[in-house]
Formats: C-alpha cells, structure tokens, sequence
DNA sequence: CGATATTTTCAGAATTTCCTGAAAAATCGG
DNA sequence: CCGATTTTTCAGGAAATTCTGAAAATATCG
C-alpha cells in the first residue's frame, strides 16, 4: 500500500516544482509559489522547518515567504495548544484564492496604472495643438478604460462564489 | 505658443517614464513598456533611431524590444513610400489593447498552469488513500476554476467592444 | 532571571534578467 | 556586383532580484 503513497508524494512534488516555475511568469518569485503549492496540499499546517526541508531552502527564505503568503492572506498561522513554534495553512478554497489574488493585482498594477493617467490626463488637459488634444484624449480614453477594469474586478471579488459562477456560466452558455 | 509644447512634452515624458517603471510589476520589461507608451502617444510613426533617441537607450535594447512589440501585436511596422527604414506606430484602440494584454496572459499564465492542474489531477485520480483523494480533489477545484477563467478571457476578448461596455455597465449598474 | 527555543533581520553571495555596443547579416539602389 | 544603409544577433557587462547563513532579537518556560 506504500506505492500509493509514492505516487502521491510524486504527484505533488511535481506540482510545487512546476507550480512554482509558472509563479515567476507571473510576477511572484518562485519560492512563494512553491511554498504556496506545497500548503495548499498539505494535510496538515506545516512549520518553518517542514517547509525549509521539504523545498531545501534556507531559513530566511522560507520564513520571507511566509510572511509575504499571510500578508497576502493566502496563507494563515496556527497556533497548536502546548506547542511553541507557528504552524502555517493555506486557504484552499479556489474562490477566496481568486479574490485575494485579484484584489493584490489590482492594487499592485491597477491602481497605480490609474493613478498616472489621471495625473497625465489632468496636465494635458488645457493644451490647445492638435497634438496635445490627441494625448489628452489617449489618456482620457485609457483611463476611462482601466478605470472600468478597476471597478469590474471590485464587484467581481466581492460576489458570492455562488452568484459569480451562476453569472460566468450564463456567460459561457 | 511654445509653452503649450513644453507642456506636452513634460506629460508625455511623464506618462513614458511611469509607464515604464509600471510595466516591471506587470512582468514586462521596462523598456518595452516605455516604447509602447511612446509609440502610443506619438502623433506619427517612429523609427528606430528615434525611439533610440528620444528614451537614451541602445540600439540593440530598442531593436528587441520593438521586434518583441510587434510579436505581442501592440505595435505594427509602417513602410514609406521611397523610404528604406522601417516605421512603427502603435495600435491606441484601448479595447483592441486590452485584448492583445488579455490573449498573452492567457497564453503565457493560464494555459501553462491548466496543463500542469491537468496533468497532477490525472496522476493522482487513482490513489485511494485520505490524502491523494484530497489531493486530487484540491486539483480537481483548482482545474475547473482555472478552465472556467480561461472561457472567461476567451468569451471577453472575442466580443465587440460595444457589447463588452454594455456587459460592463449592467454589471456596475 | 537564565536557559532554550523560535522568529526576525540583513549583509553579502548567487542567480537571473536586462542592456550595451559592436560585429555580422540582410537589403537595396545604382 | 558594389557600396551604403538598415536590421539583426549576441558576448559580455550592468543592474535587479532572490537566497543563504548567521547573528540579533524576541518569546517562553522553569
């Protein structure tokens, strides 16, 4: 009954390895995607030192990415009754995961991306050349556009998972 | 009248130089987000030699970067009458940017991490124990979320930027 | 307290990503 | 073809990011 066990620990250690390498692609670095792989299919919360050995990285790192995962808020501590050291799991549900995700995105590239074209298209928005009306007008444009992205992503994380599935599937039929 | 220029000028040196710093958060480098902020807010189509120029980079760091614009889309190649250089000049419809961004990201972080959901929650189907059944089942949810997002970009991106507004709006209604 | 366990910080090393500048290749008109 | 112009490539350097390991700080217990 050990093959079981061998096949698992096989399929989720290409997992956190692969899982990781898609993390750089998209802008968090590696070790935080693996460590967050590995919590998310954990049976149990993990220690600092279970992550450290499993991913065989340094103490530093593991304990910089853990925190960087709570303040994220995908991963949680948990404090065991009579033990001293934290333990650390992952939220696992894929609807909680997409809003947190959504929402450090758009703080992280939304919101500054609003921010200068707000600022762009207030400071062009006097000047009379042809030229400076065009600018002044691409920025218009993008800003009225991000901004709706902004607004969209808001009422999207905010939906129950219920709804939001009951929507995207009217949207896909 | 050269104040007006002046002006200009300075927003538009602005919105490039931000645009830029943004565009590393966003996983692209900074020199490619900034030749598309130029190009973007260029009344005509410019060479490489400007492009040079006008940002103080290298040829061959303009070059790349130009060549990769023209991969994603974002940019085409103009050629002039009786002139031997070529011209780029910069798709502005923000609609058609938003879905030349989204069609990327798709196929650069949602495709690679469905292959890999795919496969982990094939591998894992047939372990009977607690652990692989959560396991799989972790995949499982993750797999369809993912594969549901993926419609989702499909469907927005096909759609005519009218109906996409109209979506849009009776949603933040 | 003092001893011990645990967490946090951070300087410097390692790695990865990006850019330069120059040489090579391709293109074109005559 | 030849010479001139333009594009492309890429080795090596520069810059940015990430990681290590060890020391410092903090927490806990008897």
């Amino acid at each position: 009954m050990n093959a079981e066990a061998e096949k698992l620990k096989q399929a989720r250690d290409e997992f956190v390895s692969q899982w990781g390498a898609l993390g750089t692609q998209w802008g968090i670095n590696r070790t935080m995607a693996q460590i967050h792989a590995l919590l998310m299919t954990a049976p149990q919360a993990m220690t600092t030192d279970e992550v450290m050995e499993d991913l065989e990285i340094s103490r530093g790192n593991a304990h910089t990415n853990l925190k960087e995962l709570v303040a994220w808020g995908l991963i949680r501590v948990v404090v065991k009754k009579g033990e001293r050291r934290e333990y650390f799991e992952a939220e696992k549900d894929v609807w909680s995961i997409f809003t947190i995700v959504a929402r450090e995105r758009k703080r992280r590239e939304i919101e500054p991306a609003l921010a200068i074209l707000n600022k762009c298209a207030d400071e062009s928005r006097e000047i009379e050349t042809p030229d400076g009306k065009a600018f002044h007008e691409q920025m218009r444009a993008l800003e009225e556009f991000v901004g709706f992205a902004s607004k969209m992503s808001d009422r999207i994380s905010s939906m129950k998972h219920g709804f939001a599935v009951q929507l995207a599937t009217k949207l896909l039929s």
